[in-house]
DNA sequence: TCCAGCATACTTGTATACAAATATGCCTGT
DNA sequence: ACAGGCATATTTGTATACAAGTATGCTGGA
């Protein structure tokens, strides 16, 4: 039995690899792969190239060109924006799930994790990384696969655009004072509530971060 | 230039086909796709066959084995209302951005699919076909690439399901007159009432299949 | 100097070949 | 008759070969 759970394919290491140096930013945004060069410096032939490729275009982390080349996705501010909305969304669903079907013990599951992170707080670098464990969580009491998925798809797109969303340390702060409120919701029993909180909780993050981004480039005027 | 708007590659082609065979459901839930027959009946090499199977197992129309095989996913009940929850999570945001960023000429065009709709209602034979049009508006109002991109792949998945959720007329009346208060709700400018009315017509919609499902199943007892 | 047209080099998409892994069926022993 | 194990056949994953399309740069002319 193989140590990795998954299919330990060449295509599968490759599609790893690959992905990892998209959301670093190693592949930068506009840049053309060509696959000849790629499949050398990878090792492989182009055919578990190009079938990481291919799975990484349908996750809309490659981008495939009409005249017949692939290039990493430019960098678009417009769709942070669009990204926290559905963010915002899945977790609302999420949370109001998480809240009707919470055990007593999943509640002392969440308030660990919250305390966890309030004695990290200064020291976590980014808020969204901060609250990966809780969400994780609340993910799994929801138990809504397709939830789940598209949440990865989103965090998975937002990695690439962490430059603009790094968060300060009064951000990180008030995430965890959200991130308690949120707990609390969910532990109400109030599923309504609980949605509510979590959906503005997110739009809020998104007010932050595209202040950030206008404040940044409009600093000058 | 060719009449095709999508690149028109051979695993393009081959892609839609197998897409369709899914969704019909002409390629049966639980059947194992072998390559080379496959390819010999579509007239294509193992190469391009390859990769519009990697595109549908990414898209969770097709099913990745441990072992190697890939199989047509098995039909579970239970994904349904996982898919009308994540639907009306998404539906939801379509409706309240819409209702912010709707024009005058929006809501006219979107009154004019409802009073298509109506007069088509005996015909229809899907209550999901026959709020195809609206949805489509209100996705193109909302503007949020992501949500429609998620809108899509739940529509597509539930598909899968249509022998499941066949609508009556009853249901279709009441859908058509669901859809009749969303537009007016949007109108309002109320954007929280939109996205509420929304969600609970779409979970109103999960209610009545899983009714429909257990009442089919359990009919005997 | 600048542009059009062409030739060349490169890249992509597809087919085929091969090796490793997996499934299938048969045979033997109890 | 049934289980275990071995040999065969199929299937998958990868590499390579080739054809068609695309980009690049060069030459000649205005």
């Amino acid at each position: 039995m193989p140590i990795t759970s998954a299919r330990n394919t060449g295509a599968h290491v490759v599609y790893a690899e690959l992905k990892r140096q998209i959301l670093t930013l190693e592949l930068k945004p506009g840049e053309r792969l060509k696959e000849p060069a790629m499949a050398a410096a990878l090792q492989v032939s182009r055919t578990p190239l190009r079938e990481a490729i291919r799975r990484l275009i349908s996750e809309d982390l490659l981008e495939q060109q009409p005249t017949g080349g692939v290039v990493v996705p430019v960098l678009d501010e417009a769709v942070i924006s669009e990204l926290y909305e559905v963010r915002a969304a899945v977790e609302s669903l999420m949370a109001r799930n998480a809240c009707v079907k919470a055990t007593p013990e999943d509640i002392e599951d969440l308030r660990g994790i919250l305390a966890r992170n309030a004695a990290l707080v200064e020291f976590a670098d980014d808020a969204m990384q901060q609250g990966m464990a809780l969400h994780a969580k609340i993910a799994a009491i929801a138990g809504n696969s397709w939830a789940r998925r598209f949440h990865g798809q989103i965090s998975s797109q937002m990695e690439r655009y962490r430059h603009y969303t790094n968060s300060t340390q009064e951000r990180r702060d008030q995430a965890l004072e959200q991130h308690r409120e949120l707990v609390d919701a969910i532990a109400s029993g109030n599923p309504e509530a609980a949605a509510g909180m979590a959906f503005d909780h997110v739009l809020g993050a998104r007010d932050a971060a595209v202040r950030a981004i206008s404040g940044a480039s409009g600093a000058a005027s």
